[in-house]
DNA sequence: CAACAGAATTTTGTTGACATTCTACAATCA
DNA sequence: TGATTGTAGAATGTCAACAAAATTCTGTTG
């Protein structure tokens, strides 16, 4: 005899979930939504008494997203959101290229049919926000579409790294991406990368996932 | 005017370091020293009692650690000492291969002749200690060698990550280089390394310093 | 009016206690 | 005997209150 299967889950849910992740999750969006934008002090306080939780599930919260580089805290002044020097993004973008190839290697090596159809989708969708110019839609969807790379690699330290340093150059706020002259080229690279996992060949799917994220560097600097 | 330098540091001294920082670095000592074996349970309770301390700072130095990969938290259940799976180490090593590359081409590019004579000081110092069959010496110089490297190539989001997942491979507490047979050929690669940020040669760095932690990772595997 | 000293307020650091959940073991029953 | 249930103890999750530090405000003084 099985228990309802609804009912089950919702009590996994309920017994699994500490207040710890879900203030984390919640201060991490505002943080990346820019409600709470870069240099803005969080307040314990205030946080913990709009959430209606205690003071202790936001304090670990945050040590929690202070080793992720998402805050930085200062004794006895609290916990700013961390502000990214131009350097600081230089290097992210570096270091995510470094990874980003070492997973699309990896992708290549052991992607599925389904898979690879999947990626081919993210590429079509992508080419048609960018030719109706819709940056908002490119945007998000690019996102997806490096999520999903980084799934397919399988669990891992390299993809939650993969993951945290993306949360991490999203503090700038920066949209890279603006306008059909640099969407059509960055959904060039994408074809790439996708083709090169497609045909299984790792090496040139790790130089084409690098060179993704260097030339994505190389247009935040034109951007400037 | 300036404020006398003694004085100056006893009040950086009084300005109380928070106990979280305390505790986490001992938590961390004690896991990384094998004190906490791999799998161990902390115990909020006791541990807070050895340090005197309460139990909000424990659990929030664990929020640390757990986000820099050293332990494992479960719900109602307490925080452990990650256990590192083969493939776990074996990504590690490929990681901080990456890592390590680009941080020793930038160490090529920067680097003052005063930083390359103390390079060429370890190197000759892990021979001394590899001729010796002094295993100890050796792994802690090896330890201490990368590290300067690090801190050569100058503050970063890269320098971090290569320090925490240099933590994270520790946590295997196995002794990869032993005898005479794995000291020298590693020293010789420690070799290489140095003489390419000594000529400025960063793209030899990179390779060979991601070489040098590839065939880590090969020892790594002939070990077992 | 500017600069400073000091009180008042706010905010963080830390603690101990209570509530809930898990674990271990003993008691019970087939 | 073996499995199951119930219970006691211990551990974690959460909270509210106190202590210490930083910030802000205010009144004074030159």
């Amino acid at each position: 005899m099985a228990v309802r299967r609804d009912l089950r889950e919702s009590f996994e849910r309920r017994r699994q979930r500490p207040l710890v992740h879900e203030v984390r999750d919640e201060l991490e969006r505002m943080i990346l939504a820019g409600e709470a934008p870069a240099g803005a002090r969080l307040n314990e306080h205030s946080l913990a008494a709009q959430m209606g939780v205690s003071r202790a599930p936001v304090r670990e919260a945050a040590r929690s997203l202070e080793r992720e580089g998402l805050v930085r805290t200062v004794t006895n002044q609290g916990v700013f959101v961390r502000e990214l020097s131009l350097d600081d993004a230089l290097e992210l973008y570096e270091l995510r290229a470094l990874i980003a190839g070492h997973l699309c290697a990896r992708v290549a090596e052991t992607a599925t049919a389904e898979t690879k159809s999947e990626l081919r989708a993210f590429v079509a969708r992508m080419q048609d926000a960018a030719d109706a110019n819709d940056g908002d839609t490119y945007f998000a969807e690019n996102i997806a579409f490096h999520d999903r790379i980084a799934e397919a690699a399988g669990p891992g330290r390299a993809r939650t790294l993969y993951v945290a340093l993306g949360k991490e150059v999203r503090l700038m706020r920066l949209r890279v991406l603006s306008g059909k002259a640099s969407l059509a080229p960055s959904n060039r690279e994408h074809t790439e990368i996708v083709a090169a996992i497609a045909r299984g060949d790792a090496d040139a799917a790790r130089r084409a996932g690098a060179d993704h994220h260097l030339n994505g560097k190389k247009r935040l600097l034109e951007t400037l």
